[in-house]
Formats: C-alpha cells, sequence, structure tokens
RNA sequence: GGGCGCUUAGCUCAGCUGGUUCAGAGCAUCUGCCUUACAAGCAGAGGGUCGGGGGUUCGAAUCCCUCAGCGCCCACCA
C-alpha cells in the first residue's frame, strides 16, 4: 500500500521544492533562440509587507509565466522593490520621531544614512513572502529602483528630457503641509466633510454714485487681503451690471477688476467669486488666464505675513474669527450661513492643507499623450478588461503636466544646479554630475565659477519618475540602448496590475516605452480588482479585516491559498475574499493527493484493459482533450478563475468521481498494466495542467509518479494540448452516466444498498451506450434490452428512453404513481408550449429552419415522453 | 457635475453574434452513507418571473428607452 499519508501537508513539501527550483535555477533565465515570453513584476514598497492585493497580483503573474514556461517559451519574471519615496519617508520619520527625533534637526546626508538603515532592514522581506507564494522569479535579477543601475537611468532620462524641453520648472498650486512645512501629495490628502460658515461679503464698487455693492459669498474671509479680482460669469444676467467695474476689497481697501468667466457657478451665493490666485487651485488658474496679480498672504507655517497687514503674525484660523468680527463691524458683512464643505487634511500630521503656490519641476505632457493614445485604442496593447480603454483616453485627452518634484529628501534627487550670472540672476544648469553642471555653468555663464558656487536643487524625484521606466531599465535601456536582453526581452507580455495605478504607472510606463525605445513596454494589460473582504469591504488595517497572506498559507497551504484567490477573482471584478474559498483549495489539494494515492497504491500485473477500462480510457481522452481546450481558450481570454474551475471539475468530477470508478480493480484485486499506463499519463497530463496554477503540490506528485533526473521539474514538463475531440463518445458518456445516477437515485430513494446487484430493464430497443461501465458503476448484474413496461419497478427517463428495475413488492404503487403523473403534466405543460410556437405562422415563416427544426424535435420527443409515461400509468393502474 | 460599470439560485459569479451549451457553475442547503483513495469525503435531491416598467422582434437574461438601487473613476461649487 501507499507509503503517503492520507492527508495532504502542504508545509513539508512547499519549502522543499522551492528551495529544489531556486538550486537548480529553475527561474532564471538568459536570452536564447526560443520566444521570449516576459513579466515584470509591478515593484513593491521596498519596506512593505505583503497584503491581499500583492497575492492575487502575483498569483496571477506566477500562473501566467509559468504556463508559459511550460509552453516551451523562455519566460522570465523579474522581481524588485519600489523606493516609495513618500511611504518609505514617513515611515522613516515616524521610527524617529519615536527616537525622539525630527527630521529637521538632521542634515539630508544624515536622514538619507536612516532611511538607507531603515531599507536595509526591512527591504525585500516582501521578496521572501513572495517565495512562500511560489512565485517563480528570477532572483538574480533583483532589481530596486534606487539601485545604481535605475538612479543612472533616472537621471539620464531626467537630462534628456530637460534637453529636449519637454522639463522646466513652474509655478504650481501644491498641497501644503503648514506642520510640516513640505508639499504633500493628492494621495495623501484627506478630505472630510466639515461643518463651516458661509461669510457673505460686500464688495463696494469704485467710484459708484449710487453707492452699490457686490455681495460675495466664502468660507475663507481670513483671505480677502490676496484678493486680486472679483469674478462672475459672464452669462450671468443678475451681475450684468457689474461688468467692466471696478471693486473695492473689505477691510483691505485696495481696488480690485471684475473679471469674467465661465468657470463661475451662477446659482452658487450671488454668483460673485473672490479670486485668491495665491491660495485657491482654481483661484489660481483664473489668475493666470486672466493675468491677475498674485498676493501670499501667508508664511510656510500658515501665520499671515507682512501681506496680512492688521492681522500679520496671527494665525489662519485665529485671522477669520478675528477678520469676522471686523468685517461684522465695519458692516461689510451681509450675512453669514451654516455650510458644509470638504477640507483637505494631511494624512500624516492632520492639519488642513494650504494650498500654497511654489516653484516644482514639470513634465510636458502633451508630446507623451500624443504618442500613447493610439497603440492602445487600436489594441496593439491590449487592456483586460477593455473598459479602460476609455479611462485611458479621457485622461489623455484632458492631460494636465505632470509635476515631478518633491520636497523629499528619499529618491532621486533633481540632477539641477543653481549659479548667480554675472548679473546677479540665478540661472539653472542640468546635468547628471555635478561637475558636468560646473562645465556646463562655467560655458553658459562665461566665468570661472567654482564647484562651490553651484547648490544642487534641494527636491528629490516624485517616484513614479523611476516606475515609469521600469520595463526598460530592467534591462538596461536606458544606460546601455540596444543591447542584448532589451532587444531580447522588450517589449514585455503581460503587465498586471491594479486599475488604481493606470494613470500613475501604466499610462507613464507606454509613455516612455515609446519615447525611449520605440516600441510598447508591454502587449497586454491585465487590471486585476479590489481585493475586498466577504462583505465588501475595501480591505484595510484599520478595519482589521484584512488576513495575513502568510497565516493564510500555513493554514491552508500556498497552493489552496492561490486556488481560492483564483476562484474569487473573475477579470476586472473586484473580488470578494472569503477564507472558505483557501477552504475550498486545500480540499482540493487534498482530493488531488487522495486520488494520487489510490493510484500509487495499486498492485500491478501485466495484461489488458478490461473492456469496460478501455472504454473509460477512451473516453477519458476526449474529456481531457475537451477541458483543455477550454482551459487554453479561457487563459487566451485571461479567464483566470474560469480555467482553474473547468480542471477542478475536471479532476474532482470526470477524473475522480467517473474515470478512477471505472477503473478501479475489485478490492483486492490488482490493476493490469495497461489501464494502470493510462491511468498514470492521465494523471500526469493533469498535473500538468494544473501545475501553473498550483506548483507545489503537483511537483511533488509529478516526481512520485515516475523516475526523474536530479534538477528534473515538472515547471519544464510539457503543457498538454489539445487533440480533436470526439464529441459523439462525450455525449454517449454523458447518456451513461445519466442511467448510472437514475439507478443510483432509484437506490437512494428505496435504500437499496450498493453492494446489492440490480437488474436494468430498457423499454425499447436502444442499447445503453458503454454498457460494460453502467453495469459496473450502477452495479447491474443484467440490463435487459426490449423490456417490458413493468409495474412492480422503478422507472425513469434519460431522454426519450425508459429504464426500469423490477423491485418486486418494493414498489409504492400509489407514490409511482403520483410521480409519474407529476412528470406527465410538466410534459404536457411542456409540449403545449412547443405547440403555441409551431402554430404561429410569423414563428415558422421568419425563424431559420434549423431553429424550427429544433422546435418540431422537441415535439416529437414530448410526444413521445407522454405517450410513454401514460403507457406506465396504464400498466400500473390495471 | 462628467464618465465607466453593475443588478441572474441563500452567497460569489458565467451566460460571447437575440433561437438546444439557456436559464448555468462553484459554494452553501437538505436526505442517506465512516462503501478499504479521500468525512477536508461519497451518493442522491431541492432551489431563480434573469432589479421594476415599457418597447423592438415570430422570438429577449441578451438589443433600445425609462425608473430604482449599488459601485468605481475623474473634476470639484468658492
Amino acid at each position: 500500500m501507499s507509503q503517503l499519508a492520507s492527508k495532504y501537508n502542504p508545509a513539508e513539501v512547499e519549502e522543499k521544492w522551492y528551495e529544489y527550483w531556486e538550486n537548480n535555477k529553475l527561474f532564471h533565465s538568459e536570452p536564447d533562440a526560443r520566444e521570449p515570453y516576459t513579466i515584470v513584476i509591478p515593484p513593491p514598497n521596498v519596506t512593505g509587507v505583503l497584503h491581499m492585493g500583492h497575492m492575487l497580483n502575483n498569483t496571477l503573474q506566477d500562473i501566467l509565466v509559468r504556463r508559459a514556461r511550460m509552453q516551451g517559451k523562455n519566460a522570465l519574471w523579474v522581481p524588485g522593490t519600489d523606493h516609495a519615496s513618500i511611504a518609505t519617508e514617513t515611515k522613516v520619520i515616524n521610527k524617529l520621531a519615536q527616537e525622539g527625533i525630527k527630521k529637521t534637526d538632521l542634515t539630508r546626508e544624515q536622514f538619507l544614512e536612516h532611511a538607507w538603515e531603515w531599507t536595509r532592514k526591512h527591504g525585500g522581506i516582501i521578496l521572501q513572502q513572495l517565495r512562500k507564494l511560489g512565485a517563480s522569479c528570477d532572483w538574480d535579477r533583483t532589481a530596486f529602483t534606487m539601485d545604481e543601475l535605475r538612479s543612472e537611468s533616472v537621471t539620464k532620462v531626467f537630462c534628456d528630457l530637460y534637453d529636449k524641453g519637454l522639463i522646466y520648472r513652474g509655478l504650481r498650486m501644491v498641497n501644503w503641509d503648514p506642520k510640516n512645512l513640505t508639499a504633500i501629495s493628492d494621495d495623501e490628502v484627506n478630505y472630510v466633510e466639515e461643518h463651516s460658515k458661509l461669510y457673505y461679503l460686500r464688495y463696494y464698487v469704485a467710484n459708484d454714485p449710487e453707492g452699490r455693492y457686490a455681495v460675495v459669498a466664502t468660507t475663507r474671509p481670513e483671505t480677502i487681503m490676496g484678493d486680486t479680482a472679483m469674478c462672475i460669469n459672464p452669462k450671468d444676467p443678475k451681475n450684468e451690471w457689474l461688468k467692466g467695474k471696478r471693486v473695492i476689497v473689505p477691510l483691505v481697501g485696495r481696488e480690485i477688476p471684475v473679471i469674467e468667466d465661465r468657470y463661475v457657478e451662477i446659482e452658487f451665493g450671488t454668483g460673485c467669486l473672490k479670486v485668491t490666485p495665491a491660495h485657491d487651485k482654481n483661484d489660481y488658474m483664473l489668475g493666470k488666464t486672466h493675468n491677475l496679480e498674485t498676493i501670499d498672504i501667508f508664511n510656510p507655517d500658515a501665520t499671515l505675513n507682512e501681506n496680512g497687514g492688521a492681522y500679520a503674525g496671527m494665525d489662519r484660523f485665529e485671522c477669520r474669527e478675528k477678520i469676522a468680527v471686523d468685517l461684522r463691524n465695519a458692516g461689510l458683512m451681509e450675512k453669514v450661513e451654516d455650510y458644509t464643505n470638504k477640507v483637505g487634511f494631511s494624512e500624516r500630521t492632520k492639519v488642513a492643507i494650504e494650498p500654497r503656490l511654489s516653484l516644482q519641476w514639470f513634465i510636458n505632457m502633451k508630446h507623451f499623450a500624443n504618442i500613447s493614445l493610439a497603440p492602445v485604442m487600436n489594441d496593439e496593447i491590449k487592456f483586460v478588461p477593455e473598459k479602460y480603454k476609455t479611462t485611458y483616453r479621457v485622461w489623455l485627452e484632458n492631460i494636465q503636466d505632470w509635476c515631478i518634484s518633491r520636497q523629499l529628501w528619499w529618491g532621486h534627487r533633481i540632477p539641477a544646479y543653481y549659479y548667480e550670472a554675472a548679473d546677479g540672476e540665478t540661472k539653472i544648469v542640468v546635468a547628471p554630475t555635478k561637475e558636468e553642471a560646473l562645465e556646463k555653468a562655467r560655458k553658459e555663464s562665461g566665468r570661472d565659477l567654482g564647484i562651490d558656487d553651484l547648490r544642487q536643487d534641494e527636491d528629490a524625484l516624485d517616484t513614479w519618475f523611476s516606475s515609469w521606466l521600469w520595463p526598460i531599465t530592467l534591462f538596461n535601456g536606458i544606460l546601455d540602448p540596444g543591447n542584448k536582453e532589451i532587444n531580447y526581452y522588450y517589449p514585455t507580455s503581460t503587465l498586471v496590475t491594479g486599475p488604481d495605478i493606470i494613470f500613475f504607472w501604466v499610462a507613464r510606463m507606454i509613455m516612455a516605452g515609446y519615447e525611449y525605445v520605440g516600441k510598447m513596454p508591454f502587449e497586454n494589460v491585465y487590471f486585476t480588482g479590489i481585493v475586498r473582504d466577504k462583505i465588501g469591504r475595501k480591505m484595510s488595517k484599520s478595519l482589521g479585516n484584512s488576513p495575513d497572506p502568510l497565516e493564510l498559507i500555513a493554514t491552508y497551504g500556498a497552493d489552496g491559498v492561490r486556488m481560492g484567490m483564483m476562484l474569487a477573482a473573475p477579470a476586472g471584478n473586484d473580488i470578494m475574499f472569503d477564507d472558505k474559498l483557501c477552504e475550498q483549495g486545500r480540499n482540493f489539494c487534498n482530493k488531488i493527493w487522495n486520488a494520487f494515492r489510490l493510484v500509487d497504491g495499486w498492485e500491478v500485473v501485466e495484461g489488458q484493459s478490461s473492456p469496460e477500462a478501455k472504454a473509460a480510457i477512451e473516453w477519458f481522452e476526449e474529456k481531457l482533450s475537451q477541458t483543455i481546450a477550454e482551459v487554453n481558450d479561457s487563459m487566451d481570454k485571461f479567464r483566470v478563475s474560469e480555467a482553474l474551475m473547468a480542471i477542478y471539475k475536471l479532476f474532482w468530477d470526470e477524473f475522480s468521481s467517473w474515470y478512477l470508478e471505472m477503473v478501479k480493480p475489485a478490492y483486492g484485486t490488482p490493476i493490469d498494466s495497461e489501464t494502470l499506463k493510462a491511468t498514470k499519463n492521465y494523471f500526469d497530463a493533469l498535473l500538468r495542467l494544473l501545475h501553473p496554477f498550483m506548483p507545489f503540490i503537483t511537483e511533488e506528485l509529478w516526481q512520485h509518479l515516475d523516475d526523474r533526473r536530479e534538477g528534473e521539474s515538472i515547471m519544464y514538463a510539457p503543457l498538454p494540448e489539445p487533440k480533436a475531440v470526439d464529441e459523439k463518445c462525450i455525449k454517449d458518456m454523458e447518456l451513461a452516466k445519466e442511467i448510472i445516477t437514475g439507478v443510483r437515485a432509484v437506490r437512494a430513494s428505496k435504500n437499496i444498498a450498493m453492494r446489492e446487484a440490480l437488474t436494468l430493464n430498457i423499454v425499447g430497443d436502444t442499447a445503453a451506450p458503454f454498457e460494460a461501465i453502467v453495469k459496473k458503476l450502477a452495479v447491474l448484474d443484467n440490463v435487459v434490452v426490449n423490456a417490458e413496461k413493468n409495474p412492480a419497478a422503478a422507472s425513469f427517463l434519460v431522454g426519450t428512453t425508459e429504464f426500469n428495475i423490477p423491485l418486486d413488492n418494493n414498489i409504492d404503487v400509489a407514490e409511482e404513481i403520483a410521480r409519474l403523473e407529476k412528470e406527465l403534466a410538466y410534459n404536457e405543460g411542456f409540449l403545449a408550449s412547443v405547440m403555441k410556437k409551431l402554430g404561429n405562422e410569423r414563428f415558422v415563416n421568419n425563424a431559420p429552419a434549423q431553429v424550427v427544426e429544433v422546435e418540431r424535435k422537441k415535439q416529437a420527443d414530448a410526444e413521445s415522453k407522454i405517450a410513454n409515461i401514460k403507457a406506465t400509468l396504464a400498466a400500473l393502474k390495471s
């Protein structure tokens, strides 16, 4: 008997095989004559830990890359991590804060030392975790967005774009955190509904003999010192009279113009908007289009500066209170209303964000939008699901310039240097190194500048500025264009990522790809859904509803978890994750395990297959082929969940419940060598088919199935290929199965034990397909064709053929009559509906002939069934 | 406000060019079984007016309109 335990123990085999794969360099790839298949990992944050989103994402990538490998392609999956400037810097700041150190107390160099230390300590944990999942990454190629090669590439690209005139420095409104004194990204701003006030202020018209005034509604009266215009909608009839006038800012007394812009909402407040270009994003836009002056009234810490006049030095909120009182006292406040609006707060410091104008670096995106729209729209780059094409198009059509500078230290420092020109003006040079910059500066200025006359820009680049080069820099395509690797592996095959970073990352990789390699970065983009809990909530730390992936793996095994993820993940939809799905995965592993134990435990004698085994072998060949074709089709469409389900059903239902029962020798008797060989071949094919999805158990069993050489692996065994399918064979077996199920149902309802052999009568002259198999699985000692109807028999229909099992006195005639009458009623109803259709002349005349033919067949079948049931009823009643 | 998408069995979802793959799958449920591979299992069974309404058509889960509900993305009203 088998030496294998009765339950699959994943912990025992997973580590063993992962080590085997790694030690034998089975994940490694080098360019060769084979067709390449390349995936680059969406680099996780270097100091992050594995969450369920990663599990989904990386399982998918592993499935794709393992399949490609088994299809004989030179498959490569390149792993790596992202320096994640903001996230990592925040973590380091928090860690330092716990030690009582403030970032502002440190020099840039000191801070970076802490950051690197943090990175060394926590970096790569996530890559270790990916190994537990079974990820077949080529670890020899592990990259980091801030390693030397990637950093040099970033610098080179920055300089190149600057030289091309695609990078510029300009003023922009940023989210300013007045506590941390830094700009933060939009992602780090939380908008919270706040109950605040809407103040209605009077702006008197300058030099108006009638002393008229306009009323402006604002939530921020403290910013009036920065007002440089009042704006109305040109189509607003009620404010028509203000056109071309000038108004006086209350309290301040300054005269400002009334401008017109369709941006202003006619219905909001009075339809008059105060414009403060220095302190509001939209006002800034207005200021730009209407050439307005900008007056900055705040210090970096959001206290009022000298432009604040009497309020200088006051905090912004304090000032709001004070100014409201002053306005009321001066009779310049019409009214105050309660108002609910959304206010942005810093995720980190919880203080209200102050929009602030500052100098930032930008990339002109028009050029990039132009080169990257068409390839996606015409499916050169295929998006799955397709709906994201629209999202992509709309974004590109409304593209804004990309602000690439961040007031952070952790990241690639901007290679821009400032020096003072002869006229005292600050000039910029951009170059890969300070030395080269100095050279340039000397040439441009004509002065004998020293290295210390140059000051490098303090800012770092947006993380995505390195990520957008990822598929190129992984093959050194920036520093060494046209090298062997980039020529071979690029464009990569499929990118698997979340739709949340379609703009941040996917779009920009496409841009960089065309700009720097002249080709798309990937052929397909598979957008996964968001992993949610079983009641549909996003998984998050604060909700505590996110399971620990490693614990899941410990409980259900990596294969079980992988299957659980895949079962829950139809393409493009969010996935409702439930531990139960992993349980199903684990159960499946156990099923496979036990099927193997059965086959492995058979005693064998030289010999040929019995007739039923022979038939079973023929049939399963067809069934296997059919499913392989189905799996291939699903995978071509990235319907991974469907592909896996097809294999699941093939293994569990067709192979285990049907095929193995068909060929299984009677207890205590050996199996013939021919059947065993065929069965092992099928097992082998099933394992290979399943391997990309569940790599560990399939490797373990595949190694057991036959003698394997050291270093040999199912990873490189060819994926089974489909042959032309004999549909009739499959159909016949479905009929045979129905007959078997019919007999079993009779047993179940009559409480007849399996070991008691029965006689099966076929009423009519059609033989049962696969009779030997039917006899074996239904446990029949006799099948009689052309039998009579028998009142003392339990009957059932398969198609239009009646079967019955004589049960002598075991028949409850009344019950049987009731059952048959119910069936009769159903069939008569069905016939009536068919007849109605056929009686409809327009149907018969207009519908295609085949469709009408189908209805006629339905009619004939129903009529035959009805006649049959009636006859049986008559026999029962007599 | 603009855009995209969803609503089919108790749950999660398939259902592609309208018609035999049309009402499906898995899970869950119910009944009976510790039958020598597997109780993490076996055998059997039940379950849906395809969100509501209207239209097109010989024929609609499928196409069109409309209403209702849900979700996501973008832009945000000072």
